[in-house]
DNA sequence: AATATCATTTACGTTAACGTTAAGTTCAAG
DNA sequence: CTTGAACTTAACGTTAACGTAAATGATATT
């Protein structure tokens, strides 16, 4: 069990940062006897995923709703079903942006070709 | 040469959007006669790489440096040979995004599967 | 038990990235 | 040449994602 501090130092952001995330109901940390925040093993997944979220430019309610996947485990069948099938749906998504960030990366690929041709043509 | 509106509509975003990105410096259309501003084919290959950046979580800040690969074609070879290096540096980066969001495929599989593994023994 | 260092909630402040409105100008159609 | 739609600048409004400060409570150390 961490303290939001320790957390918020391994991720390197702010311990406002992690009060906001529960405000928004990300995360849902225990509490102390004294009402301190203690952060489990699954919390802390939870908010490497959310993370890396962040890197991609998803906001932070598209982010809740990916981070569903994290709390519905014990649910019933029915909503077992629609979990995966938005599940594919995230993924395909993701398969989307790769694709995507290559056809970038090829881009900018080309101009450094054509601008390390022009270095050589300076001698 | 494509009018305002024309471009905003062909990127699906608002007018205010593409005057705003032209007062940060990141695009500088010619302008008619009486001032009106006028997009050709190279402002929207920029706005092009420019809405791209934007789905990955780029910065404006930071999209503008990317973006001035598309500025320095005419400059001297010192300025050249840096924008080469700088254009690595961010081909690298965007590597580096890639294998992060095929890691993070790799996890939401992983979660997807269990849940099918939940599915199957309820029958 | 006092002191220092953490924690808590509450609430107002900040910045990026636009939205919106106002007041005026240009352009295409009739 | 006028009328209406689309353009212009200028300026204030908005929202997400926090930052920051105040007042207070918990915890560890000496």
């Amino acid at each position: 069990m961490m303290t939001i501090r320790e957390v918020a130092k391994l991720f390197g952001v702010s311990t406002r940062t992690i009060r906001y995330y529960e405000e928004l109901g990300l995360v849902c940390p225990e509490r102390s006897e004294g009402n301190v925040r203690l952060f489990g093993a699954r919390d802390l997944a939870k908010l490497k995923l959310i993370f890396r979220g962040k890197r991609f430019g998803f906001s932070l309610d598209e982010i809740k709703e990916m981070v569903l996947l994290f709390d519905l485990d014990r649910s019933g069948r029915r909503q077992l079903e629609r979990t995966v099938e938005y599940g594919r749906q995230r993924t395909a998504e993701i398969d989307e942006k790769i694709a995507e960030l290559e056809e970038m990366k090829g881009e900018m690929q080309g101009l450094l070709q054509e601008f390390e041709q022009k270095l050589r043509e300076k001698g």
